[in-house]
DNA sequence: TCCTACATTGCAAACGTTAGCGGCAAAATC
DNA sequence: GATTTTGCCGCTAACGTTTGCAATGTAGGA
């Protein structure tokens, strides 16, 4: 910028305005400038630029994990977004692990990221909540629980309830129940969903089918193959993604006839979900339309704050996106036959 | 800081050189900074960091979709990576437009990031090209042909070459072939593996049965129709992970019984392949190693870059990673035994 | 002719860090 | 006791932008 204002014989100010295209300067000065600074390659720097306004085009992305479909097209979602506004996305990947949470929030504050989109682990470090407190926050998919915090997730309380009512509906009782452990706020949704739905057909929950733990592939595996081996359900549910890859695949070990001797309910809808068995009923996840819910109110936010508006756009403080329930083969009957006309 | 300073009665030097964790500062002094730091919320500013230091924490990631397997397993890969060494990984995804390209190429120059790692696209325009020679990039699985440039990917070729044997030497002659366009360096190196397997054979290549184009999972639906429909084919190789599932979907919407009718060979490693139809035959693609191999690399190359070392690490040039054959259920000899013991 | 208004540009002070250079004691050496 | 070394710290000038305010020139109106 220095070199353009020598060779131009024009000072600093005058460049910089023209480059960000100000009404006060000529268009003849303008058209000048634009010219010299690409001829001379000239990029602005974005971090000189942050720190005189005091606000960063970032925004940060935490997850704990990429393989789930859900976090991966989220993340693809919430590109589009930010890229749409203006903005750079940071992505960071957890792994569950708190300690990298706190790195990865760490250095987004330190980038004065003007936003932060994050599916919390489900037990967060003190300074993580602290230093999250501290700048434009969103909870995806995951409910942190902290107060004023805004939520866009899926409502998996409707969901499995919807999923369990249908097989219920089919004539299962002994459903069994495969979930991730109860203090995540998904969990606990999806598993609470499960047993209303049992309650409201005034049955009593099978507590002794219900399997929680850590919602990855490996663990929908174990629990798959411990409710085999010592329960006998008719039905299961599954209520992940990785869950339902682990399920599946104990399933397929075991060589069981599905829907014959199992009627199964995956979660989320990846492709391979038509093919298994002919096709997999499963909870279908609007996930698209949830990041992009996500990333726009979190940039409208954004923009109202640097507008200085006080007044925040009254959006909903929890947006639930509902689960539609895809009946495909894998679900039938109690009594054997297919249950549909 | 400057707060900082005044309070504790030093200088803003002092200050900045105990968060530093300098040698030159005494203990005593360092922890009471620190603790005062931490009392007062201090948080510093990478963005001033970056402007003095002219160096950034930024590691770019440009790829041209995340619902594809390999990139969004690569990206969690790279992020580890950078976590580990101390970087941030900024996202951006293309979905293959030249424009979005460019555009996210832009910020990250304007972002100072210290190294791009990119999967480009077909036709880059021409900024873009211009743009990243004056930053440390590296090509991630799709190979630029630019100049110097390193890559990190795999050598389909082989794999697809491996995949033709073993079709052949089932006894197949009529293998259909389903690739990504030949503008693209994957498109070709695998195109290209299929056409050699026939000739050291010593066969003619069915190139009527060879279909390529975008590879994603709409074309490879396309393209199996089109061979079912014209051609009947023995045997079929997709060579996409996306035109996999396109594939697939095509087969199981024909009702064909594989291997009976139609032998297939995917492309990558997805769960449900294992479950397919009893188990597609595949070619497995490291794809964690090949991405952790290549942040591995580029953050090897900033350190040495700020080493001021001119003498560059001897890494390979073209890294390519070999693609292992996993023979499942979908592929049988072409006389309708299964070929195997 | 003088005053006002407007259009266009320049000056200079920040923003938060880092690093070279120098200062000032206390300790070590002669 | 004089001198050098060492340990610790402060001053100050950048880094590349943005912005409030002042300055300049030009034109129009009274």
């Amino acid at each position: 910028m220095k070199d353009l204002a020598r060779e131009l014989g024009l000072s600093i100010s005058t460049i910089g305005r023209s480059l960000d295209d100000r009404p006060e300067i000529s268009v003849e000065t303008k058209t000048r400038v634009r010219q010299a600074a690409d001829a001379l390659g000239y990029i602005r720097n974005s971090g000189a630029r942050m720190m005189r306004t005091r606000q960063s085009s970032i925004i940060g992305l935490i997850v704990p994990d990429l393989n789930n479909d859900f976090y991966a097209a989220g993340a693809m979602a919430l590109s589009k977004c930010c890229e749409d506004a203006g903005y750079q996305l940071i992505l960071a990947v957890t792994r569950d692990d708190p300690e990298s949470e706190l790195r990865h929030v760490r250095g987004l504050m330190e980038a004065r990221a003007a936003g932060v989109i994050i599916g919390m682990t489900a037990t967060p470090l003190r300074e993580t909540v602290t230093l999250l407190d501290r700048v434009l926050a969103v909870d995806f998919i995951r409910e942190s629980g902290i107060a004023g915090r805004p939520w866009f997730g899926i409502d998996g309380w409707q969901g499995v309830a919807q999923a369990t009512r249908h097989l219920i509906e089919l004539g299962h009782r002994r459903i069994a129940f495969i979930g991730g452990h109860q203090d995540l706020s998904t969990g606990r949704a999806r598993l609470s969903g499960f047993r209303a739905a049992f309650q409201d057909a005034g049955l009593a929950v099978p507590e002794q089918l219900v399997r929680t733990g850590v919602p990855d592939a490996e663990f929908g595996r174990k629990a798959m193959f411990d409710l085999l081996d010592s329960q006998r359900p008719d039905a299961v549910i599954a209520a992940g993604a990785e869950l339902t890859v682990g399920m599946v695949d104990a399933i397929g070990q075991r060589a069981l006839r599905v829907p014959d001797q199992l009627s199964v309910v995956g979660f989320g809808d990846a492709p391979w979900f038509r093919w298994w068995n002919g096709g997999l009923t499963t909870m279908a996840l609007p996930t698209y339309d949830i990041a992009y819910a996500c990333g726009g109110y979190l940039v409208r936010r954004i923009e109202a704050q640097k507008a200085g508006q006080a007044a925040q756009e009254a959006v909903p403080f929890r947006a639930l996106h509902r689960l539609s329930l895809i009946v495909r083969a894998s679900t039938r009957m109690a009594n054997g036959t297919d249950g549909r006309p």
